[in-house]
DNA sequence: GCACAATCTGAAGCTACTATAGAGTCAAGC
DNA sequence: GCTTGACTCTATAGTAGCTTCAGATTGTGC
């Protein structure tokens, strides 16, 4: 099949499928005379692998190192638990930053009930006199 | 004061400073003769608010409009009430969004609990079977 | 033979910075 | 007066994971 099929199948754009080649996710696969990319299903499953791994919010570098242990048959499974192990912390780490975030807007919220002068809006004082902090080193890949 | 004071009082970097010039979310400031920039209280106020902001996760586009909406005093806050409810709601969403992926992640790793071949991980036999779904445009900007 | 869809490559754009190179400025010490 | 070192300047490229674009080719239906 054709590049504009694979993608379909993988429910993402024909863009996304050479940019996943091009970072060496997808291997480069055959070309017709006229130079267009030729799939089989192998191709279909990996692609669907990636995103499917993507839609966990897996970064590309989790993916690649997910790839190489499932093509190495021989080994057992216990490195995949961890990258997997890995990424689910990512994940909590990321709620829980996220959570703490909404206490904090909520707090400020509620210090503008009506609307007054904008001198007056206790958001915005909020915000002018929160105590600045460093930005903390980030612990997970996840926005 | 130079910009590596005025960087340090806001606890963040002199390029992200410039950056912030650059992203017309910082006025230029006047410069000395030898051409350094040249900051006073009410930049210092401005940077604060800024890195407050960002600290709270909000986009650069919300910063800018909040920062606006602040300069025209002659207005109620009623505007920034809407600016802070909808990124309080982009928050909230990405918080649920992680939610789900985490129960995903966890069904996922229940399937693989011993040391076994991979070819008989239940983790990438799951990543492999998943339903591959379109990705579902972002309603936020948090990643 | 011609229109139109699908594909090709390469490069630029997005966010919010960070990092680097290479040049210039300034204050202190000898 | 001269050097050293800290600071600053501009401009450019890199990060992640794509998306978008321009301009050229290929393939298909009539």
């Amino acid at each position: 099949m054709k590049i504009g099929e694979l993608a379909q199948l993988a429910q993402c754009t024909v863009e996304t499928v050479r940019y996943y080649e091009r970072e060496n996710l997808l291997p480069a696969p055959a070309r017709t005379q006229g130079n267009f990319r030729l799939y089989g299903p192998l191709h279909v499953e990996r692609l669907r692998f990636i995103r499917n791994c993507r839609a966990l919010d897996m970064s590309h570098d989790e993916i690649r190192n997910l790839l190489a242990l499932a093509d190495r048959t021989a080994e057992g499974c216990g490195a995949v638990n961890a990258v997997f192990d890995q990424h689910i912390a990512h994940v909590d780490e990321r709620i829980r930053e996220l959570a703490q975030l909404k206490e904090q807007l909520s707090a400020l919220r509620q210090r503008c009930a009506g609307e007054h002068a904008v001198a007056a809006c206790g958001i915005l004082q909020g915000l002018a006199a929160m105590e600045t902090e460093a930005r903390h080193e980030r612990h997970t890949h996840l926005g």
